[in-house]
DNA sequence: ATGAAAGCGCTAACAG
DNA sequence: CTGTTAGCGCTTTCAT
């Protein structure tokens, strides 16, 4: 293992294109450029683009980018992209940006306030051309900075109360429709809910429209039957699990709010030698990689999470290319993926 | 949903901090540049400092990196990222460097080599201080067009065949040791392999490492024991693993080259109404989240992925502020993680 | 200790 | 169609 010599030969600049094309810098930067490149007699286009080859110019995007005060550069915050969730929305973003030249800086926050703001601040400080944030919760006073400084917006996954920025995001509504209308028809009657935190929210979306759906279907929503998990967690999803036996009350299946809960449930039910699906259904949300491979494979909502992302980079682009463009939220249909962990209740 | 109007405010720059405070341009920046404060009065610094608070001034790492030729930004590419494999390095990764004020720009390359390449081309176009990749093959010729111009570049979790540049690496030898004695501990004599593809260099660490570990304990490596998947995938593995079967031969136990595979395996022993542990032992490789959901959870060897990221970053570090450095590769150990789908041979 | 001047590499009026 | 000029925001000699 030796050190990297390699020489860095000097990157030829536009100036040494142009001289060795015998033109004017400006003349070359003309050229190069596809847009303005019809001001420019063929002849000298042709002069200006072999020479660029042979000397393997590639422009600088940071010169370029401080004339032009834009960096191509796009910053992407979530809150931990170990979670399965994110990186196929990091790789929709992606595969739509890289098309158009820009860059994804990533970063993640924890869900930690003051790394999010000091992330935050990083990113416009280098003038980042647009921002896709996945960290959104309900309250979210940092938005109103980043807005506020005229960066181009766009939420992903999870939207803010106030909606001020436009979000892609998956309809819950349906989602969980599908889920409740799926253990309906085989069956059950007394359905539970294992929700998320109420902090974000796909967190009370998925729990009103559980609610609404009860409903719809001529069930009760017993509020007894409804739990929250403090964070969308095994762990926390397994704690609010053993709250919703706690309780006594009785039940046959039960919607989560998303697959890490269900995954406590699995957890707590073996804890109770309680069996899925005999005993108990249980649903889950996401789709995330592995759901097939559980015992019992869950069943599930699947979101189009690479989907979600390749819009959201969509929309954030039309929102720098014109800042007075007025987009509405995108909202992707889920499916539902019926597996093992449900069937009729037993009775 | 209205559009961000925001009036962007024009963001202070040094010279409206300068001509506020009552100093020139040149004072300024050194008094606002720790390194160079020292040339300032203190009270010209004092007064700098507070007016910069005061306008909220934000220095412009763009323009500070066209004179300075250094962007502060470092390209990571990885084959996929929804690989649960490299979340967690990128996060180490970004955890080490967000300290020193770098940001990561993230690529996936699908393991295509024409978006590889042009991936590296944007990347050097843009000038990043600096590469971590998580993409080498043992033949790697686009390595050198980034040595070559120069720019400080680390491998993680695979390294090239022409060790040319430092690599962060698991120590494989150890790994796959900790595996076999634990088979031949339980009491297993006729243990397979069923290694990755031997285009990378972490399926050919691997293989060798369970022969030499199986003649070390004293039992035969047969080559008819040995098969290989074209790729670390669950389908191939599962493709490798009825070859295996298909070969005829006797085998009590397998070690996977890694987690995808086994469990490309747990399919294949259904397929066959075998059952693991107990007629076949299988051990994995990497500890990807969730494995021990899986049924029987599996015992496997655990890489300290976010741990890997962050020494990548750290000699990368080190690589950028000095570029006569020879700094040598990393082997961090890995651990062997027992749980379910290992258990003595029924003889 | 501070100011003047130049320049990183590029683009965009403005002339001609 | 092409050249001239100026400048994006910052750092750095070089003077003073």
């Amino acid at each position: 293992m030796t050190g990297q010599s390699g020489a860095a030969r000097a990157r030829p600049t536009l100036v040494d294109v142009a001289r060795s094309a015998g033109v004017h810098p400006s003349t070359a930067s003309r050229a190069l450029n596809p847009r303005t490149r019809g001001s420019v007699s063929p002849a000298t286009v042709q002069a200006v683009l072999r020479t660029a080859r042979r000397l393997g110019y590639q422009p600088n995007p940071v010169a370029r980018g401080l004339k032009l005060r834009r960096t191509f550069t796009i910053g992407m915050l979530v809150p931990d992209l170990t979670n399965p969730l994110f990186p196929p929305i990091v790789r929709g973003i992606e595969d739509r940006l890289r098309d158009s030249g820009f860059i994804v800086v990533l970063a993640n926050t924890d869900n930690d306030d003051d790394k999010e703001r000091s992330l935050l601040a990083a990113m416009t400080a280098r003038r980042v051309d647009g921002l896709i944030l996945a960290t959104a919760r309900r309250e979210y006073p940092l938005l109103r900075r980043v807005t506020g400084a005229g960066i181009p917006t766009v939420l992903v996954n999870r939207t803010t109360d106030a909606a001020t920025v436009p979000a892609v995001l998956s309809d819950d509504h349906s989602g969980i429709g599908q889920a409740v209308r799926h253990l309906a028809g085989l069956g059950h009657t007394r359905i539970a809910h294992v929700g998320g935190t109420r902090e974000v929210s796909t967190g009370v979306a998925r729990y009103q429209s559980f609610v609404s759906w009860m409903r719809e279907v001529g069930l009760d929503p017993d509020p007894e039957r409804i739990v929250f998990a403090r964070w969308f967690r095994e762990d926390l999803g397994a704690e609010a699990f053993r709250e919703l036996f706690a309780r006594g009350g009785a039940f046959t299946a039960v919607v989560c709010a998303n697959d890490l809960i269900a995954l406590g449930g699995y957890a707590v039910l073996r804890e109770r030698g309680l069996r899925c699906p005999e005993d108990i259904s249980i649903v889950g949300y996401n789709d995330t990689p592995l759901n097939d491979k559980f015992s019992p494979p869950l069943t599930n909502v699947r979101i189009p999470h690479y989907h979600m992302g390749y819009r959201a980079a969509d929309l954030l682009l039309e929102l720098i290319d014109d800042a007075e463009a007025t987009p509405v939220d995108v909202r992707l249909k889920p499916e539902l993926v019926v597996r093992g962990s449900t069937a009729p209740p037993l009775r």
